[in-house]
DNA sequence: CGCGGCATTGAGATGCGTCAAATGCGGTGG
DNA sequence: CCACCGCATTTGACGCATCTCAATGCCGCG
């Protein structure tokens, strides 16, 4: 994969070349100095499943960007019972600016590629450079808008509709043209806990609604997380988009 | 409405004199000048129950705050299903910036007042006042935290913890310092139907979780809407907080 | 005093959760 | 390459929390 080849291009750090959060996500708020300067404290890690990135009622002193894989935020109650409240693909960011402790824990739903940095360095960056506020403010209000699309979804759908919401969800991630017509297909992100955590429900009924979409001609199923939707529209419409 | 031009109180216009916006809410960003200039193009508004604020998939040409009232944030399933994603109490801001479109409804939920002003007024305030966009950002976050602790609610607690929830929510609305062990009584701002729209429940099951709430000795009741908690702490523990 | 809207209460239906067993898949080692 | 093991997923039977439908009660207001 070829790095773009401009003029400037050597001023920029060759640990932000060719990374997505520089076109799409905060740092493309960032001037080739000030990614110098940002890219001094930042370290790329990769993360296997299941690792803790924040966790709930920590002092956050990191952000990160996703650069790859599937990052889920949750809550949980004191007896255990766990929703996911956010997932999180490349490019977004991590992170609660403008407090010191999170009430959510972050953490590797895949194996997922980040790139982490301090939380002063951000912090100070902000003050200095207007556009990235501003996108960090499009994306807290991006992750507003989705958050409340889930609590209708949440609050006022049955289990078939839920599970049919979340392969649409998932579907558009990968494809957001895709034609409502069309066919699709995508491996699953998530396990089928982390898929009832995320729709409220058990591990069952959601096992039980995909074997319906199954045996209702909607999806077909490889390998328990190949899915393929023969037409997005009727998908859609199991949803109640 | 001419301003007085006296030295100290003259340069704040009398609209905005004595306004909450103006200490708590996103208004404090702005200096003297900008609340005058801003002030030229707002009006107060009184609001009666039930009135629509901003339409779902209206475009949105103004922004307001809200006065005193509490005003609701809906979502509605094509079939009519309803959900509530949130509650604004004075003085928070109504509005989506950078965005054409609303995909929520806002609604008084009792009589309201607010003060509202053009989009473009303040969308142009927003580039000289980088105060206003911070403050701006930080409802934003916010919101967004308020939205994940419900769908945490929504997911994941049974009716019962549900209503214990709302009424919790409400209580430390009023008084976010409560003793949890005193006592603490207050007006409810929505009738069954919406707090079950806020819950994801039917009405009938509010009802009955309120009467086991009163039968347990939890909490009275008086004229239906008037709501005393004996003990937040048990409420709390009721809630699963 | 009666009417209309909101709230409560009751009885019965059902969708989803719980518990338990069976199946399938991927990885490991022979 | 195959046999086996552990874990994720599916399937089944059953119970219960919540929904649905219907009747009654309550309160403010004309």
């Amino acid at each position: 994969m070829a790095v773009r080849q401009d003029i400037h291009n050597s001023e920029i750090p060759v640990l932000c070349r060719a990374c997505e959060a520089r076109h799409r996500g905060v740092c493309g708020a960032l001037t080739p100095e000030q990614l110098v300067e940002l890219s001094r404290h930042t370290t790329k890690r990769k993360v296997e499943a299941g690792a803790v990135l924040v966790s709930d009622s920590d002092t956050i002193d990191s952000y990160a960007n996703v650069l790859a894989g599937v990052v889920k935020l949750t809550k949980t109650l004191p007896d255990g019972r766990q929703q996911i409240v956010g997932l999180q693909f490349a490019p977004d960011f991590i992170g609660r600016p403008f407090k010191r402790e999170s009430s959510i824990t972050a953490e590797a739903a895949t194996a997922v590629r980040v790139c982490a940095f301090p939380k002063t360095s951000l912090d100070r960056m902000i003050s200095q450079a207007p556009e990235l506020g501003h996108r960090l403010h499009l994306q807290a209000l991006n992750e507003l808008d989705e958050a409340r699309d889930w609590m209708l979804t949440l609050g006022r759908k049955t289990a078939s509709e839920r599970v049919a919401s979340f392969l649409h969800l998932i579907a558009r991630h990968g494809d957001p043209e895709a034609e409502s017509d069309g066919e699709i297909s995508f491996d699953l992100p998530l396990t089928r806990a982390d898929i009832a955590d995320f729709l409220g429900l058990t591990i069952e009924t959601v096992s039980r609604q995909l074997t319906k979409l199954r045996k209702d001609g909607l999806i077909a199923v490889e390998n328990n997380r190949h899915v393929t939707v023969f037409d997005v529209g009727k998908l859609e419409r199991r949803a109640n988009i």
